[in-house]
RNA sequence: GGCCCUAUCGUCUAAUGGUUAGGACGCAAGGUUUUCAUCCUUGAAAUCGGAGUUCGAUUCUCCGUAGGGUCACCA
């Protein structure tokens, strides 16, 4: 499903849920050849993952009887005729098209966002309606099923406009009551054209696959176009319907911007308890990094908490493991002497005693939890100063240039790697 | 091209016929326990152009300009 019809659906959920309605979708299968049933079954695993589950459903290939019905009365009163022409594909061949009598006036629609709209339908022509008695065209069916289906607010994209005086035409053919319409801004790609799914991979399923959670996207969306007139930002799908109001509505296109849907994924990532969001990162987390020398549960169940406010999403989570910033947690580094020595140091032997103290420390210290670790060794990082002790601490446990802070790692991996992890690079820089 | 829609920081947007044009994301600088991240503070950054109405317009009107949608025997 493209991410414009989860938020053109998110509208339509609000909407009605603000006025006590019913939210309705209707899959418009007109076309036997484009449609597929797992593409259907998609949609609706789609609807069900993003929380918007209509409140009623419909197809609209399930009408046929009714539309061949609808579309026999308007021939029997002239307000359709069937006229034989060339096909269009093969001009050696006849077919047969129901076209409708134009009665070519103009039509002015009050739009639930834009306003009055008018058009001269003149120019529209007899336009068709159905390929045969038996096979109607999208305009007709969608017009057809509304009246039949009770629909008293469409909600759909902007593309919609011009479809519309066709539709109302229609249905005044047909005598039926006139739906209000309203049509929504469209989302585009940061050159300012339509939002693709093949070309901007602006399909939920990319989304979900990149690890973005449900409750991120639609609070981004329901932002994108729309807005309530607060400096709030963050709303949760029931504090939506809340203050939905479709005047708060943009009438110009809104540009698709992943940044902002990725801080809007890291507020939501911190609100996550931590069953589901240990869920989450363990699935996001390679096969491999089980395969350390020192992986084990306990170090993994610290870890956790760690990477938590380092990414935005669980893409990110699976790039940096990939990258090795959690090997740290579960196999020794081999810290590079360079990378040791404190910027004051005139050589990173220099380190070796502050190390060394730094061990003594730790052999006494209290390893339940980060906070006692840094207890223990702040008095003498304080002395010292604290880029001196931290620094070649923290490469001693790491390797790195960039990871969490020392006493973070070291409550990670515990005492005894922690004393043996410094050894060993007291041991590279006397080489 | 016809018809239709739209126009405030880079992006999403707020506001009023008179404001230092506000917020958020992003960006930059500084700070918070060294690095990364978080958090905090500060900063740069916008009313598409031209007429008209008005004491005054970003706001109202018109004309341009730009962007978008649509012109099917697709949906």
């Amino acid at each position: 499903m493209h991410i414009g019809t989860v938020r053109t659906a998110l509208f339509n959920y609000l909407f009605a849920k603000k006025h006590g309605g019913t939210y309705f979708v209707r899959i418009e299968d007109t076309d036997k050849e484009r449609n597929k049933e797992e593409w259907v079954d998609a949609i609706w695993r789609d609807f069900e993952w993003c929380g918007l589950m209509p409140d009623k459903r419909s197809r609209t290939s399930e009408h046929l009887d009714r539309h061949r019905e609808l579309l026999r009365g308007l021939v029997e009163k002239d307000t359709a005729y069937v006229s034989s022409e060339p096909a269009k594909d093969d001009p050696e061949r006849t077919v047969e098209l129901v076209r409708l009598r134009n009665p070519g006036k103009e039509l002015t629609f009050d739009d639930l966002v834009r306003g009055p709209i008018t058009f001269d339908t003149t120019e529209l022509g007899d336009f068709v309606i159905a390929r045969s008695i038996d096979d109607p065209l999208y305009h007709f069916a969608v017009v057809a099923d509304d009246g039949d289906e009770g629909v008293t607010h469409v909600l759909r994209a902007e593309e919609h406009i011009s479809n519309t005086p066709r539709q109302i035409l229609i249905q005044e053919a047909l005598g039926f009551p006139r739906p209000v319409y309203g049509h929504l801004p469209l989302i585009l790609a940061p050159d300012r054209s339509k939002l693709s799914k093949r070309k901007h991979g602006a399909s939920i399923e990319n989304y979900r696959s990149q690890g973005f959670l449900p409750t991120a996207i639609i609070n981004y969306l329901a932002l994108l176009g729309w807005n309530p007139g607060t400096d709030q930002e963050i709303f949760s799908l029931t504090e939506l319907i809340d203050v939905f109001s479709i005047d708060g509505v943009q009438k110009g296109g809104a540009v698709f911007d992943v940044q902002k849907l990725e801080w809007f994924n890291k507020e939501y990532l911190l609100k996550l308890d931590s069953h589901e969001y240990q869920h989450m990162v363990r699935n996001a987390l390679p096969m491999e990094i089980a395969e350390l020398p020192q992986f084990d549960e306990e170090r993994l169940q610290r870890l956790l908490p760690v990477i938590r406010e380092r990414v935005h999403t669980m893409k990110e989570v699976a790039e940096a493991a990939q990258a090795g910033e959690y090997d740290f947690a579960f196999a020794a580094p081999h810290p590079d002497a360079d990378l040791l020595k404190w910027k004051k140091d005139a050589t990173a032997a220099d380190a070796i005693p502050r190390l060394q103290r730094a061990a003594e420390i730790l052999h006494e210290a209290d390893f339940s939890s980060a906070e006692t670790v840094k207890d223990a060794l702040w008095p003498y990082a304080e002395e010292i100063g604290r880029g001196e002790l931290l620094w070649p601490l923290r490469v001693s446990l790491t390797g790195r240039k960039e990871s969490p802070d020392p006493f973070v790692c070291a409550f990670i991996i515990g005492r005894e790697e922690t004393l043996a992890r410094i050894e060993k690079a007291c041991d590279t820089i006397g080489r």
